[in-house]
DNA sequence: CAATTAACATACAGGCTGTATGTATGCAAC
DNA sequence: GTTGCATACATACAGCCTGTATGTTAATTG
């Protein structure tokens, strides 16, 4: 249609058509259950364009990922502005991360074929950079640097589980506000020592 | 070798090898990269076997799963003896699903295979109603009927969450004494109310 | 002992992945 | 402005894998 572009808007049109094809795709049915030949189609561009772009599938689906990762961090970081006592922002942006979660398909991406496509760590690489991260400030300055009985960093993992299965319930059609409750009962209870 | 052997006999011995191939594979290799060749070879069968005896290759993986989901449940209800009171056996219980589940491959077939592969509900299917039956009944014989400001339900899920990934930190070389205390030092004060 | 059936074994069709090779267009230097 | 090169694809192919359909052997049953 267009006469004339220029390579890198070729280029970077291309990756965007494909990359928007695969997390449509991914997330209707799966990784395993989603060919090449059906993303190239849904992003009208043919195999060639994909394997110019990405190493492989897999490739493809790591960039989805980091989007999806990357949004999910933004949004967090959003509500969770340093002019706020460390306790509040705690909980805001435990609120922001399961609302941002609950973008349909998200879960599934990040909490269930991303961990198994690439590995438990290289997912945690991807968004324990990010998500996590967020946690384990938070945590930090609420409770001060070395203070109880246990781990600061073995608590952030295991509240993030909680927080990975809150937003895995909820997709599932839980109550969120349930869910919600629970997940800020549980933070409380754990800085309550503070 | 064996010259006369009954048929069920026969069966069992080719089921049993089966998934014990299957098992090593997949803890080995991850489901998505064994090839049910492989499979067949180390199992000294052949691919009709495979497929006289499973209707495809996720229902060998769904029987690896069930057989997996049960010997962890044993382990935990060998400790949850009815004579101790509620709160001692949580704790016990809490232990022996990280002792159970820090055998080797197991946290990749139950906790990231499994949700991939047979989907998230259908893995909760498999096993919560088994090891997660435990920790809900715990929870209630501890705080009651209908306690807090909380959903058992909901809090019950989460930290089964928080269980499954200390046993993923487990398995990926954290120290075990770590994530068991901040895992019971949680348990506790989700309980401390009552 | 005849017939049936369970328990496999073998062969085949279709699809998918990744790579190798071919082509056209933008771009840069001269 | 044309020559040469690199980018951005497009096409073709080889190998593997899954599931099914069909064939075979041995155990069981009436």
């Amino acid at each position: 249609m267009q006469p004339r572009r220029s390579n890198p808007e070729r280029a970077e049109a291309t990756r965007t058509a494909l990359l928007q094809a695969a997390r449509r795709l991914f997330i209707e049915k799966g990784y395993a259950e989603t060919s090449t030949p059906e993303i190239v189609v849904a992003a009208q561009v043919t195999r060639g364009a994909l394997y110019h772009h990405f190493a492989d599938k897999r490739d493809l689906f790591r960039a989805v990922l980091e989007r999806e990762a990357k949004a999910v961090a933004d949004e967090i970081e959003k509500v969770a502005a340093p002019d706020k006592r460390p306790r509040e922002a705690l909980v805001a942006g435990s609120l922001a991360y399961l609302d941002a979660m609950s973008v349909p398909g998200r879960t599934r991406l990040l909490l269930i074929d991303g961990p198994a496509v690439l590995g438990s760590m290289g997912i945690a690489s991807i968004d324990e950079a990010h998500a996590a991260r967020s946690l384990s400030e938070g945590l930090e300055a609420v409770l001060g640097p070395e203070p109880n009985a246990f781990s600061i960093q073995a608590m952030t993992t295991l509240l993030s589980a909680a927080f990975d299965r809150a937003a895995l319930a909820i997709e599932a059609g839980a109550d969120p506000a349930e869910f919600k409750a629970a997940m800020i009962c549980l933070v409380e209870r754990v800085v309550a020592s503070a």
